[in-house]
Order: structure tokens, then C-alpha cells, then sequence
DNA sequence: AGAAATACATGGTCAGACCAGTACACTCTG
DNA sequence: CAGAGTGTACTGGTCTGACCATGTATTTCT
């Protein structure tokens, strides 16, 4: 050997791999809009180069990452989609499962952005919000007659729209997804939907208690409500000791 | 029509869709367990009665969800992964990148979760993290001299550190994340890397704080005092009503 | 002009082939 | 008998070419 020269480690990329690389990075400098088309997997096999396998393979992991879809039959070529949170709940709610992640966690997570997003929302609320939640409200305190799941639907729309008018869409994302995970972890499904019309009853209060706070434009007691209603929902499903329980609460 | 049968409606399910839901079924009831194989492709394609084509698609979503990881050229198989959060953080990040988050609502983003993570690691750190985030803090100290950029180094050395501490790993991802983003916002790369020696011993002070109430197991005081310094870390950034600096602070 | 039938390109799936690479058993050697 | 070197069978990665059912867009017919 003449030189010890600085070569550099050759890792072997597979083609597909170069593939979602250009399309994911087309779409994420937003060359690629969501609604956009993207070619034919025929034409894309021309640009690229590779064969039809290597480009639907591509696709698939696309498909999987939820930046695109396939719809057979459509000669316009796969969608790009719109990015959702939907697949961040897919993901923490498998973490979950396998148990990478605590439930606990998720909880603490989740008790964590409620205050933030309420004492947000009591902040930067604008008037046609604050009538949004207003309306939420109301519409729970109809679907009690309807019965639990009508009546969680109800819950989660008010809650939507309290991280609305939290201004920040980095919450509301968050709130989707750990939503979504703990709706199926906890029920599998049914979103607990309280079992009896005095527990809806109950979650309503709270809930207008929430919605006074931030109408009044406070934010530390719409936090501290949110914080220690989300403890009371899911205090029983945490761990033993009550880890989540804890953790800054520090209402005076 | 005789009955009016209660028909559910029938979703075209995708070949290689079915496969991926079986083996993830079978990874999450732990019939599969980390470091497991999976039969050979050409196996599968005998077990699924599928092509090798539908086989392989199945293993790139699979693969491409962190649950398997197929090397050319291994008579083993296909390998069953351990399930680890590092996907989420690829998930986050796109996120964060696609939709068009403002600053503000990222900074806004960031107080909540350093207030979060350093109330919880008041709580929740051992000794042993408490001795790395000392030695964290140390290492600041010494590569002062060093210049702001290893400083800079340093210092999310630290915090990595104490998102560690508050032993939860949602929090460590939207951290990491949040803290790429605002990199990548903020300066196009270089951290606001303190221009001075200055700055630099007032992030050091700052981090003696925060670490001396994490130490005395002081949440709220830790909390406190990370939302502070994060808010006049990126004060002068955020948009111009100061909208971020608000926000359940809340000292008394 | 509106409705119905058609044409065509699309995605989904399949079969069969070739190649480079790795793990493992085998052989040769000391 | 132990260790180093060789071989080989089978792996995953990629390609070609084909068939089908389907959705869109055009054409045709009324």
C-alpha cells in the first residue's frame, strides 16, 4: 500500500432505497405537493432506471410511511398525501404493544400536552374558538342521551377543539396521536366510554370547567384543571406506584 | 331483494398486505421474538401461496416499520428486530418538516417539553444519571476553551442527558426532534452556537441550575427554571408580540 | 346534449431467471 | 486433534415479461 489514503466505509444502498430517498426528499423541499401525481410505476421505471420490482417496492414503503398511495386502475399515478399524524399512531401505538414504551409514559405524555394545550388555548383563543368549544360542549351534554360512544365522540371533538385554539400545531399533532394510541391501548378500542351516565355527567363538568378557565383567559388554572382531570381518567390504568401522578402539577 | 341483510362492506385487501398483518400479528403476540428469523423468502412464498414479488413488498413495509431487517445473503432468514423508538424519531422529524410549523409554535413546543422532562427527572433520576448529567455538565465546562461549537456539542450532551433521566422516551424523541427542527429553523446548522465566553458561562450557569434542582429533586423549581432559560435562549427569535414567552410560567 | 359503451393505461400479481454475497460445513494442513 | 483455508448451497436483490381487473377519459350512440 502506497498511500494510507482516507477512504471512506462503502455501505451497499439498495436501489429501492434510492429511490424513496429522491421521492421522499422531492416531497419534503415540496417539489411534490400533496395532491400531486407521481408518474406511472412504468414511467418511473424509465427515470430511475430500475425495474418495475425495485420501484414498487419503493412504493410500498412509501405507501407504509403514508406519504403516498396507489390506487389501481387510476391513470393518473399515485397520490401524494397529505402528512397525518395517523401514522404516528400507528407507530406509538405498536411501541406500546410491544412494550417499548410504558403506558405510563404515554400518559405522562399525554397529561403534559393537555396542560399545555389549555393553558395555551385560554391565551390565544380568538372569539369564534372559544364559540367552537362553546358549541362542543353543549353538543356532549346532547349525546349523553345517546350513550357512551356517542358521547365520547362528543368528548374527543370538544378536545380537538381546545387544541385548535391552542394555536400550535405541533400539540394538536401530538394530541391526535397519543389519543389515537391511548383509545386502543387502554379499551382496544372504545375509548373507555364511561360505563355510566353519572360518569359522563362528571366528564362534562370537567370539561366546562376547562372551557370556563380558558373562556376567562386563564391559563394556569385551565393547565392545572386539565392536568389533574387527565390524572383522575387515567389514574387507575398507570402504573402502581402512580408514576404519571406526579410531575409538576404544583397547583398553589 | 328478499332480505335486507345487514351486508358489511368489503375492502379490496392487497396480497402483500395480508402478509405484513400476519407477521406483525405474530411479532406482537410474541410468537415472533426479537432475534427470531423469519423462513426464507422463497419459503414464505410457499407458506403465504404467494409470489415472491407480494413476499418481498410485505418484507420492505416490515422493514421499513423497523420490525425486520433482511441481509443478502444470510441462510438464517430474515431477522425479527427488537422493537425500538429510534423509528418514531424518524416519523417526528418528517413530520415536523412537512407541515409548515411556525417558529413560534416550535419554541412553544420546546418550553413545554424542557419544562417536562426536567420536572420529571427531578422525580424520576437515579444516582447513576445524576453523576452523567455532572459529568455532562463538567464536560461543558472544559470545552469552553474549546470554542462554541464543541461547547455547543456539549451542551445537547447535556440535555440528552436529562431527557434520559426523565425515563420518558416520548419526550426524549420530541426533543430530539424539536431540537433538529430548530437547528435546521433557527441558523441553518450551527446551534446559535454562543458567539461569546460570555454566553457561554451563562449556559454553563444556567445548566448548574437547572442540574442543582434536578439533584434536590426539586420539580417544580427544575421545570421553573428550564422554561425560563429556553425563553431567553430563543427570546430574541421568536416572533415579535412574544407570543412563545407566554404561557403557564406561572413562578411564583 | 346527455347517456352508454368502449379503449387504454394503471396498479396488483405472478413466474422464472441471474447475480453477488454470506454462513456453514468441509477439507487440508500443521 | 486444532486451526486455517476452501467450497458450496442458499440467501436476498434485481430484472424481464406477462396477465388480469379496474378506473378514467374518450368516443359513440341516442
Amino acid at each position: 500500500m502506497a498511500h494510507k489514503a482516507a477512504f471512506t466505509a462503502v455501505k451497499t444502498v439498495k436501489a429501492y432505497e434510492r429511490v424513496v430517498e429522491q421521492i421522499e426528499s422531492a416531497i419534503s423541499t415540496r417539489d411534490l405537493r400533496p395532491g400531486d401525481r407521481l408518474p406511472s410505476e412504468r414511467e418511473l421505471m424509465l427515470t430511475f432506471e430500475v425495474s418495475r420490482s425495485t420501484i414498487r417496492e419503493a412504493l410500498r414503503v412509501l405507501e407504509s410511511t403514508g406519504l403516498v398511495r396507489s390506487r389501481p386502475g387510476d391513470p393518473r399515478g399515485p397520490e401524494v398525501l397529505q402528512a397525518s399524524p395517523a401514522i404516528l399512531t400507528k407507530t406509538v401505538n405498536r411501541l406500546v404493544r410491544l412494550e417499548t414504551i410504558a403506558l405510563s409514559e404515554l400518559v405522562e405524555f399525554r397529561i403534559m400536552l393537555e396542560d399545555a394545550a389549555c393553558t395555551l388555548a385560554a391565551e390565544h383563543r380568538t372569539e369564534e374558538e372559544l364559540e367552537a368549544m362553546r358549541a362542543a360542549v353543549d353538543a356532549m351534554q346532547a349525546e349523553i342521551a345517546n350513550g357512551p360512544v356517542a358521547f365520547s365522540r362528543a368528548d374527543v371533538a370538544f378536545h380537538s377543539s381546545v387544541w385548535a385554539a391552542s394555536h400550535n400545531q405541533l400539540m394538536q399533532i401530538c394530541g391526535e396521536a397519543t389519543r389515537g394510541a391511548l383509545i386502543d391501548m387502554v379499551t382496544g378500542g372504545l375509548d373507555r366510554a364511561p360505563d355510566s351516565a353519572t360518569k359522563m355527567e362528571l366528564s362534562l363538568a370537567h370539561d366546562r370547567e376547562i372551557l370556563a378557565a380558558i373562556s376567562a383567559g386563564d391559563g394556569p388554572t385551565a393547565g392545572r384543571l386539565a392536568r389533574s382531570f387527565v390524572i383522575e381518567y387515567y389514574g387507575d390504568v398507570i402504573s402502581p406506584e402512580g408514576r404519571a401522578v406526579q410531575g409538576g402539577v404544583a397547583g398553589a
